[in-house]
DNA sequence: CCCCGAGTTTGCGCCAGCGCAAATTCTCCC
DNA sequence: GGGAGAATTTGCGCTGGCGCAAACTCGGGG
C-alpha cells in the first residue's frame, strides 16, 4: 500500500464523496498485487476470498462452459472494482478473471465487507450502483443477442469497447490493450473468422483501422449507423 | 394489508430468519394491491417510485427495443421481490413488469429503502443474494445464446421454467401460468415458428405435451439430454 | 537477422433457422 | 351454439454466418 500513490487512489469514482480519512481507514484493510498479463486474478468456481479494485490495467472476466468454450463476460477498467461476491452473497466466483496487460490491483478479504459497507453507505452504495449497471448491461446485451445481426453486435461491442476504454489517437479513437479477433468474438458470439472479415470491410471502408490485436475507430458515426441498422423485425 | 394472510407472507423466502415484529415493522411501510392479467405493474424507462414483493401470481419482465421487439428477462414467482431499482441506485425501470395472470404485489415507496437496507441487514442482504443469483442467471443466458443451438436454448428455458414455476401433475410437469410459443421464443432469441416446431417435434417423441399457452414436461430428464447436445465447438 | 508460432485473412460449401404465407384449431364472447 | 380472433402448425425457399482448410503475415525471441 504505501507504495502506491495515494492521490491516484483517492481520485477514483469509489471513493468520491468520501473524507480523506474515511478512505484511508478503508485502504487500511486493503492489500496491492501486481499480476503479469495473461495471469488470473482469480477462477470461475473456487472459493471466493476477497474483492478488488483494479488500479492500473485492464482485466477480461471470462466464463468457461463445461465443454471449454469461453465467453468474456466484461472488460474491466481501471477504478472499478470488481469480484464482488461477498457484496452479493456468493460464496464461489461465477467467472475467471484474467489480467489483460499487466495489472495492479487493491484487495480486501471478504469478511471485511460487511463491516466496510456498514461504516462507509456511501462506498456500499456505490458499489451497488456498478452491480446494477452490470446487470443492466448483461440484460442489454441479451437483447442484442436476441436481435441483432452479427454485424450489429459487432460494431455495437466495438463502440462500447471505444468509449469506456478508448484513447484518443491522432488517428482516431484507439481501443488501449491488445484485443485479438477471438477476443471479440467471445464478447460477441460469433467466430473469429466472421469477425476478421467485418473488420476487412470496415477498415477497407475507412471506418477503422486494425492490425494484430489492436483496432482504432476512425468514423465512430459510421460505425453507430450500421449498428442501428435494421434487418430483422 | 390488512385483508392479507399474515402468515403466509412471514413464510416468504424474503422474511426468513426475522423476528415477527421486525417483519410487522417492514411490512407497515408497504401498500398491497391487484393486478389484472397483462396489465403492467412498472412500465420501462420510466421514474421507479416503488419497489416490490409478489405476493401471488406470475410476472413477465419484459424489455422492448426501440424499434419495438421485445425480449423476456425473466419470469418473477411468488415470494420473490422485483423491480429493486432503489437497491441499485438506478432511478428507472430498465424493463417492463407485465401479469402474466392476476397477481397481488406489495409495493414500498423507494424512499422507504435506505433505512429499511440499514435498520433490517437480513432484509437487505437476502435482497442483494437476491440480484447476484440474477446477474449471474443473465450472465448464464448470454453464454448460451453465445454457444448453443436454437434447440438447447429452448429446452433449457423449459427446464428452467419447469424448475422454477412447475407444478406436479399426474402427467407431469406442468408450467403454471400461461405461456405461448411467442413468449418461449421471447425468452430464447429465436421465433415463434421455430419453437413452435420444436416443440411439435418434442410432442411426438413423448417429451412433452403442449396446447394453447400450456406446456407439461413429461420426461425432464430426456429434455436435460437435449439441453446438453453439444454440435458446436 | 532470421525463424517460429500466434494471430489473421480468405475461399468454399453447407445448413440451421428465419421470413413469408397459408391452413388449421382452439377458446372465449356474444 | 356459432362466429371471430388469437394461437398454433406446417410447408417452402433462401441466406447469414458457421465449419473447415489453407495461406499469409507479423512480431518477438534466440
Amino acid at each position: 500500500m504505501a507504495a502506491l500513490d495515494r492521490s491516484l487512489i483517492s481520485r477514483l469514482p469509489l471513493f468520491q464523496g468520501m473524507a480523506p480519512e474515511e478512505q484511508s481507514e478503508i485502504l487500511r484493510g486493503a492489500r496491492s498485487s501486481r499480476y503479469a498479463k495473461d495471469s488470473s486474478i482469480f477462477e470461475q468456481d473456487t472459493e471466493a476470498h476477497s474483492f478488488y479494485v483494479l488500479i492500473a490495467g485492464h482485466i477480461r472476466v471470462v466464463r468457461t462452459t463445461p465443454d471449454g468454450q469461453q465467453v468474456i463476460a466484461r472488460y474491466i477498467s481501471e477504478g472499478e472494482i470488481f469480484g464482488v461476491a461477498a457484496a452479493l452473497g456468493r460464496t464461489t466466483y461465477p467467472a475467471s478473471a484474467v489480467a489483460a496487460v499487466d495489472c495492479v490491483v487493491l484487495a480486501w478479504p471478504n469478511a471485511l465487507w460487511p463491516e466496510l459497507a456498514r461504516r462507509f453507505p456511501t462506498f456500499g452504495s456505490t458499489t451497488y450502483r456498478t452491480v446494477g449497471n452490470r446487470l443492466q448491461e448483461t440484460q442489454t446485451r441479451v437483447v442484442e443477442m436476441s436481435t441483432e445481426q452479427v454485424e450489429q453486435r459487432v460494431a455495437h461491442a466495438l463502440l462500447r469497447l471505444a468509449n469506456q476504454t478508448g484513447r484518443n489517437t491522432e488517428s482516431g479513437i484507439e481501443i488501449d490493450f491488445p484485443i485479438s479477433r477471438q477476443d471479440i468474438a467471445e464478447m460477441t458470439g460469433t467466430t473469429l473468422h466472421t469477425v476478421s472479415r467485418l473488420l476487412s470491410k470496415w477498415e477497407e471502408s475507412g471506418i477503422i483501422v486494425s492490425g494484430r490485436q489492436k483496432v482504432t475507430v476512425k468514423d465512430a458515426h459510421r460505425l453507430v449507423v450500421l449498428s442501428e441498422n435494421r434487418t430483422k423485425g
